[in-house]
DNA sequence: GGCTATTGACCACAACTGTAGTCAAAAGGT
DNA sequence: ACCTTTTGACTACAGTTGTGGTCAATAGCC
């Protein structure tokens, strides 16, 4: 089961890691300003979501409420794992030092990565 | 310009970074074993990609050489911070620290990372 | 000098994606 | 008891992607 999101799909998955269990209102209206889809559409995305098992329903009345069935971290692991393996001969280092030179790391980036680097070493 | 380059298309592109101003023939060798795309396939992904202007072509007789219009750094880069964009608000501490997560770092890379860090902090 | 293998051009086609419409049931207001 | 609104189910439809076929030109072998 290889949970195949599309970046369109992704934005409501974004919503529902915040705020699972709401109904499609709910998700419509936490999208509004951010993408300019109608409701219709949100409720494909959400159908599709259900078929590829991303999303599991409770009915709630007339209508149903929503919750993803894969949390944030593990989405973004894989996410990542993938993105390192496609490109980056599948070590971290190389990624991390494009990401330094693309867009710069800020003081507060550099202390937490220290920090993560001194945990991990021991 | 965006040059949405896509799985399948991204193979042929790691072929052209490695080598760079070879004959179809030599691609289709060259993912021998790697990929089991029939030469047509490889064809049409070679055509896509010089249409989507991510390779160049120079004439060689009765075929092209192909060559890639985008190195791979910059490829990874874009890649990379689309990432973080997506999923990880824009923070590269973050992705490092689900990677150190998902599969471990190895000495080298938090050697490496340690020696970046530090030339990064002047 | 004719045959064969290679090459790019063009075509095919199903699955997946983005975007949204129609429809019927039902929930809630009045 | 109606009318309106909301919801999920089903449908649509063009563009992209993965995968590969046909065809005509041509380069090289015999």
């Amino acid at each position: 089961m290889s949970l195949q999101i599309t970046p369109a799909e992704l934005e409501i998955m974004k919503v529902l890691w915040k705020r699972p269990g709401i109904g499609a209102s709910e998700i419509v209206g936490a999208l509004d300003g951010e993408q300019d889809w109608s409701p219709r559409t949100v409720k494909t995305l959400l159908s599709r979501l259900v078929e590829k098992g991303a999303l599991e329903t409770e009915a709630d009345g007339r209508r149903y409420l929503y919750r993803p069935t894969v949390a944030k971290r593990d989405y973004q692991k894989k996410e990542a794992g993938q993105l390192i393996d496609k490109l980056f001969g599948g070590r971290a280092a190389p990624l991390v030092a494009q990401l330094a030179d693309a867009r710069g790391l800020s003081e507060d980036d550099i202390e937490e990565l220290e920090a993560l680097l001194g945990r991990l070493k021991q």
